[in-house]
DNA sequence: GATGAATGAGTATTCATTCAT
DNA sequence: TATGAATGAATACTCATTCAT
C-alpha cells in the first residue's frame, strides 16, 4: 500500500461490494413489486446494471438470491429494532416498543413478509429457518431475560409461548391493517401487553410464596430439563 | 333410470357434482401436497379420472381452482368451528373452544394457509378477499355479540383487534409447533384468554386464579403430553 | 363406421402418424446438416411445421428425438440388405452383396454414422446399443448361418470376428472414400472377401483366380469408373 | 535458479513449457472423464492449477484444445508404434506387431476415439484431417513399401484399400471387444493377415510372370499416375 | 358436455470467450 | 504473461390454456 493511495487494494473489493449492494437492491424492488413468480433474473441484472450471467458470480440460483434478500430484510430489521428499544427503560416499556416497532415496519414492507414464507421452501424439506430471523427473534427473548434479571418479570413467563402469541399477532394485524388502510393502529399493541400483566412483579412487598409450592416447582423444573435433552430441543427457534 | 327414481333429473346434476367433487378433491390433494408450483393442471386431472380439457368447463382457471380449493378448506372449518362451540356455555369457554378447534385444525391441515396466501394474490391486485374466511372470521365476532348480550363481556371490547391477535397468534403458533413437532399445546390458547380479562363481567365475585399456580398446572399437562410422545403415541392429540 | 367413409377413425390416426413421420424427416434433416449439437428443437418443430411443444408430444427428449431417428436408420438399412441379397445365390455371392450394398449405403449417408455414435451415449452408461443395429448386424449373421447349413461355408468360421472385421472396414472405408470424393470402390469389398477364403468348402474344385490377374481387372474397373467421374458423371456408382 | 545452471535461459521456456505440459494433461484427462460436452474449460483451467484466462493464452478455442489433445494422442500412438515393429523381422510379421499394438492401445483409450472424431469438425468444413494422425497411418505404408522393397510383398498390393480395412476392422474390434468386456482378441489380428497372403512372394523359384502381362501393369500405372494427377491427389490420407 | 392433441409464450442457467488490471 | 470477473448469447423444456372433433 503506497503512501499516494490510502486503500489501493480496496478498490477492487469496494467495486465488488458496490454491485452485490446494487444487486441485492435490484432484486429487493423487482421481488417486492412483482412477487417471486413474477420476478425475472433478466429484469434483476437489467435494474442492477450488470449482464445476467454476472448474477449467477453472486448468487447461484433465483432462490439462493431470494433467500438472501430476505435474510438482508431480517438483518436490517434486526438493527432497526435494537435502535427503537431503549434498554434501560422498564422491561413492560421495552416490549412496548419493539412490538410498535414491529408492527410499523411490517406495515411499512408487509411484502417481505410473503417473501420470507417463499424464501422458507427448500428442497421438499418442510421448512428452512433463516438464520436472520433467529437473531431478530433473539431480541424478543433478551427484552425478557432482562425483564426476569431486573426482578421485573417472573421467571414463569412462559417464553415462546408469549413470542408466538406477540409476533403472530402483529404480523396478522399488520396484514389487516393494511387491508383497511390504516397505518397504525396502538391499541393491537396495548393488547397483547395485557398478556404480560399475569408475570409482572410487584415490587410492593407481599407474602412469600408457599414453600411447598417452591420446591414443586424446582424439581418441575428438573423434570423439563431432563425433557428438553431427551427431545433434542428439536426445532426451537 | 327406472320411473321408479324419485328425482330423475337429478342423475345428470349428481354425475356433475360427483365430478365437481371429485377435482376438488385431486385438487385439494395436489395442491397440499405438491405446492402452488409444483401442481400441475395435468396432474389433478388425472386424479379426477377427467381429461384436461373438462377441468376448465368447471373451473377458468388454475387461480380459480386454486381459490375454490382454498374456499373449500375454510367452509369446512367454518362447519367444524360451528360445532365446536357450545353455545349455551360461557362465552369465554366458548371462546376458548373456538381457539382450541383452530388451532387444532390448522396443525393438522398447515399447508391450507400457505395456499390460502397464494390464492389471494389476484394479477396485481393488492389482497383478494376470500369469501368464505369473512364467514370463518364471524363465528368469533358473533360469540363476542353473543358475550355482550349476556352481559358476560363489556361492549367495550375492541372487536377487531381482538380477533387479529387471536388468529394470528394461533396462526403464528400452529407453524412453530409444527415445526417443534409438538402436537398441540393448549397453554397458547390459554395466554390469549388473558387478552379478554379486562371485559369479564364477573357476577358472581371469587378469588383471582393465583397465575404461578395455574401455569405450574399448564406446565404439569405439557409434560405428560411430552411424555406421551416420548411413549410412542406421537401424532395423537 | 359408416359405408360413406371406409376408415373415419383412421383419420385421427392417420393425421398423428403423418406427423410422427413429417418430425422424423425434419429430425433428420436438421440432425444430419447441421450435427446434434447445431440442431435446435425449433428449428425442427419449424421443419415439420408444429409447435416447439408437439415436440415433446412425440419425443420426450432431444436425446430420445435423436435415437429414433437412428434407430429409423437402420430399420431402414435393414429392409435395404434384406433385399439387396439373393438368398439362392452362394453365400460367398450374398456376402458380397451385402458388402458392396453397407459400402453404397454408408457412402450417401455417411452423416448418420456419426449420429449413431451420439445416439449411444446414455447416461454416463458407457454404451447404449440401439436395438435396431443389432437387427442389421443380423442379417450378417443368417448369411453366414446359411453357408454352414449349405456346406458352404466351415462351422470353424469365428463369427463374431469376421463380423467386426466386415464393419468396421466397411465404415472405415466409407469415410476415407467420401474423403478422396471417391463415390465406390469395389475393391474394398473383394479385399474383404478375401478373408473368408479359408473357411470356404470348394465341391467342384477348380483353379485359384490369379491374384495379380484379378487385381489387374479390378483396377481397370476403377479406372473406368474414374473416368466416368472426371467425364461429368460424378455422383452415379 | 542460480548463475551456475547451464541454462538460464530456459528457465522462463520451462515454465511455459511445464504449462502446456498440464495443461494437455489436464485437458485429456477431462476430456476424456467426461466427453467434449461434459468438459468446461474452467475444470481443466482448475486441474492445470492455472486461471481460465491462460488457457486461451496457450490455445485460442475449446476446439483447438481438443485438437491438440487429440493430435498429441496421435503422435503418442505413433511413438509407441516405431517402438512396437521390429524392422528387420519379416514384413508381415511387422504387420502383426502393428496392428497387435493399434488394438491393444485402442482397447485401452478408446474414449480417444470419440474425440478424434470430434475434433475434425470444423465450423461446417466437411472434415479437417488431423496432421498427426497421417503420421500414424504412415507407419503402414512404411512397412508395406519394406516389404515391397524386399521383395517380401507384391508391388500389386492396393496399398490405401488394405490400410483402411485394417484400421477399420481394428477400430470396429476395439469397441466391440470393449463392449463384450474382453481385454484382447488376437485373432481378430489373425483374420486380417489373411488379407495380406495373395500378395506374399514365395521366394522358392516359381515361373516368370508373362512379360506380356508385366508391360501391361507397366501401362497401366501410367495411367493411374496420370489419373491421379488430374484428379488432383485430393484427400489422400 | 367431454376429450386430449396442439399450442407457444416464457426463463433460468451455462459457459466459451474477452479484457481491464 | 497471468488473472478471474464480466459478459451475453443461446436453448431445451414446461404447462396453462384453447379448440377441433
Amino acid at each position: 500500500m503506497s503512501a499516494s493511495s490510502p486503500n489501493p487494494k480496496n478498490t477492487q473489493r469496494e467495486r465488488l461490494e458496490a454491485r452485490e449492494h446494487s444487486i441485492l437492491k435490484a432484486a429487493t424492488e423487482v421481488f417486492t413489486a412483482m412477487g417471486v413468480d413474477g420476478t425475472t433474473m433478466a429484469e434483476i441484472a437489467r435494474r442492477a446494471h450488470i449482464a445476467e450471467g454476472t448474477l449467477y458470480l453472486y448468487h447461484k440460483t433465483k432462490q439462493d438470491l431470494l433467500a438472501v434478500v430476505v435474510q438482508n430484510f431480517w438483518a436490517e430489521l434486526t438493527q432497526g429494532a435494537i435502535e427503537a428499544v431503549e434498554v434501560n427503560a422498564p422491561v413492560i416499556e421495552q416490549l412496548e416498543q419493539l412490538a410498535t416497532y414491529h408492527l410499523t415496519a411490517l406495515i411499512q414492507q408487509f411484502d417481505m413478509v410473503g417473501l420470507t414464507y417463499r424464501a422458507r421452501l427448500r428442497h421438499g424439506e418442510p421448512e428452512y429457518q433463516l438464520p436472520k430471523i433467529r437473531e431478530y427473534v433473539r431480541i424478543f427473548d433478551q427484552i425478557i431475560e432482562r425483564g426476569i434479571d431486573r426482578k421485573e418479570l417472573s421467571s414463569e413467563l412462559p417464553l415462546w409461548q408469549c413470542r408466538d402469541v406477540l409476533y403472530g399477532a402483529l404480523e396478522h394485524s399488520a396484514r389487516t391493517l393494511l387491508l383497511r388502510e390504516i397505518p397504525f393502529d396502538a391499541s393491537v399493541v396495548e393488547q397483547l401487553l395485557v398478556m404480560f400483566q399475569p408475570y409482572r412483579i410487584d415490587h410492593t412487598p407481599k407474602e412469600q410464596a408457599d414453600p411447598i409450592e417452591t420446591s414443586t416447582l424446582r424439581r418441575l423444573e428438573n423434570i423439563e430439563a431432563q425433557l428438553a435433552i431427551l427431545l433434542g430441543e428439536k426445532g426451537s427457534i
